[in-house]
RNA sequence: UGGGGCGUCGCCAAGUGGUAAGGCACCGGGUUUUGAUCCCGGUAUGCGCAGGUUCGAAUCCUGCCGCCCCAGCCA
């Protein structure tokens, strides 16, 4: 990037976070150098507000000439599994990132960390407290109020050393002993009060094993260990901004190799969507969903496994932008980048959800007609592929309608439409079964409409999608619709749960047909089912005997509008 | 009632004293063998509110109001 590119007069379409590291490389800190780095901690699985950070984290590295770093934030055994660990790296890799070499865990730095911890002890700057949970947060004050120092916080250093030795000896039971730093109790900030360096935890860690019994807390663990990488910049959340004083008082009063920068941007939030990982832990254990990949969950393996794209996921974080409002992204537009995306790739397919049989009366008997569909309008190098068109056919279901109402181009007794690629077919009558529901579609085709043109310029309004009776594939189609009913599922009442607030209708599971030319290519990526919307093969359930389907989302649906605007003005 | 942040169109978001970018959504219209795509056009006399400074303010000053975060030995 030139200094042009980098100036203060020209920094428009750069967001804040990246006009900071821009002043930071102008002004000539850390030699120009910019290294940041992602930071999970291995207790969930990442999901799309993750994926805004490492877009985030890695975008800026690129940017800038820099790399970024994965780094495990693993200092709370009791929390931590090697499946996040595995599944976080797995994630991040098919988002198309890497880290190269540059693999490291927070768990690396335990040593360091302890050496550190004591240097401060012998510096006066920490001391062991023997004061209980309870009493720390009596002594702690409160916003308004400033604490109080702990009787042991001026026991001589000797002796908070020889204390902390034996913490990691082994010798105390959890929560008996805690190393603090010596700040200042009447603090306005109260993670000035003395914080929590590090605490007694007789856990088994998924790196370190037995080797510790006293673990960092992350306060005393994320800085550092960002120095210890040479970070140059380090972003993290809002609710991280009342730490930094502490990120810079442990960094100024530590021999660290490095000065990193903390900045913190506004967390991801979707309308209709939780994000916390508790919460999402909660769908997951409670069997609200089926798995943290479950297509409707907003995780990163559960979005893929729905049939987002790593190229509609990153195009949504460019496009929401950073800043430090709190926010809630529209989930529409979500959905907009993955079309975006899939329109001018996906293959079209022609698949029924929901059949009924239409049957045409003047087909001439066993006859079939083989017509070349396209396999994306968008894109003629995208090829052909051979459909069969015969007398029996299946449609949608909602293509029919009695006494439709005025705009309805679709089929009605009476109404001629087209077949896609096939021909013009006029809707003479209905097979109804007992109840009324419509079994069967009469329809008599006009054989000089062959390819769906007329020689008479007759038009017809509706193209309708359908698939052979004598050719199709069965299938099962998953379609999804958001989790929750409220655009907030938070916004709830005092008594409430947000389960409560749960979408009965979040999954319909339909059994229909596709066309034969589908079930043989099998593609692994997104298709689009004409007129219905972009699907996937199920990762999980698909396979060559059963065939399954995920929506991920539907196409653009105008009438749907229509048919809503007609309802409320009524 | 302490400290730290944030308030620009329905949702995001540029803008950093010279007279309100862009995207999504929405509303019109055109093209169309997907009511898709694509293409045109429309939508903030206004930047939380009230004062003030200035030739000129979303941008500076003052005072209010609203929302978020902090009292884990979680991250």
């Amino acid at each position: 990037m030139s200094h042009e590119e980098t100036s203060a007069t020209d920094r428009t379409g750069l967001d804040f976070v990246r006009t900071a590291v821009a002043e930071d490389r102008a002004a000539g800190k850390n030699d120009g150098r910019v290294h940041t780095r992602f930071p999970p901690e291995p207790n969930g699985y990442l999901h799309i507000g993750h994926a805004k950070s490492i877009v985030l984290n890695f975008g800026i590295a690129e940017d800038f000439g820099g790399v970024c770093n994965l780094r495990f934030d693993d200092t709370n055994p009791t929390r931590e599994e090697v499946e996040y660990v595995d599944s976080i790296q797995n994630d991040i890799r098919w988002l198309g990132y890497d880290w190269e070499d540059r693999l490291f865990y927070a768990s690396d730095y335990f040593e360091q960390l302890y050496a550190w911890a004591e240097h401060l002890i012998r510096e006066g700057h920490a001391y062991v407290d023997e004061l209980s949970a309870e009493e720390i947060r009596e002594y702690r004050g409160t916003p308004t109020e400033p604490g109080r120092n702990s009787p042991w916080r001026d026991r001589p250093i000797e002796e908070s050393l020889d204390l902390f030795h034996r913490m990691r000896a082994g010798e105390f039971a959890d929560g008996a002993l805690i190393l603090r730093a010596k700040i200042d109790m009447a603090h306005p900030n109260i993670n000035m009060r003395d914080p929590a360096l590090y605490r007694i935890r007789h856990a088994h860690h998924h790196r370190t094993g037995d080797t510790w019994c006293i673990y960092p807390t992350y306060d005393f663990a994320h800085g550092q260990s960002d120095a210890i990488e040479g970070i140059t910049h380090s972003i993290c959340t809002l609710e991280f901004e009342n730490h930094r004083p502490l990120y810079e008082w442990l960094i100024d009063h530590l021999p660290v190799p490095s000065t990193p920068r903390q900045i913190e941007f506004a967390r991801l939030n979707l309308t209709y969507t939780v994000m916390s990982k508790r919460k999402l832990l909660r769908l997951v254990q409670e069997g609200f969903v089926d798995g943290w990949d479950d297509p409707r969950m907003p995780t990163i393996s559960g979005l893929r496994r729905r049939g987002y794209t790593p190229e509609a996921i990153k195009a949504f974080c460019r496009r929401i932008g950073v800043s430090k409002t709190n926010s809630t992204v529209d989930l529409a537009l979500l959905e907009f980048s993955l079309r975006e995306d899939l329109n001018p790739r996906a293959h079209r397919y022609m698949a029924v959800t929901d059949p009924v049989k239409l049957t045409v009366t003047n087909w001439p008997e066993g006859q079939v007609d083989w017509f070349e569909a396209e396999n994306n309008p968008e894109d003629p190098t995208a090829g052909t592929h051979s459909v069969p068109f015969t007398g029996s056919l299946y449609v949608e279901r909602e293509d029919y309608m009695d006494d439709p109402p005025r705009k309805w181009f679709r089929l009605g007794i009476g109404r001629e439409v087209r077949l896609k690629y096939a021909y013009f077919v006029s809707c003479t009558d209905v097979v109804r079964d007992a109840d009324g529901t419509v079994t069967e579609i009469l329809c008599t085709y006009d054989p000089e409409t062959r390819g769906g043109d007329s020689p008479d310029g007759r038009k017809v309004k509706g193209t309708l999608h359908w698939v052979s009776r004598d050719h199709g594939v069965p299938a099962e189609f998953r379609l999804y619709e958001p989790l929750f009913t409220q655009e907030d599922p938070d916004d709830i009442g005092p008594d409430a749960d947000f389960t409560d607030g749960l979408n009965p209708q979040s999954r319909t599971v339909l059994q229909g047909v596709i066309e034969p030319a589908l079930a043989e290519a099998a593609p692994e990526n997104p298709v689009q089912f004409l007129r219905l919307g972009y699907y996937v093969n199920d990762a999980r359930d698909s396979s060559p005997d059963r065939l399954v389907f995920n929506r991920a989302v539907t196409l653009k649906d105008s009438w749907a509008r229509v048919v809503r605007n007609r309802r409320e003005n009524e």
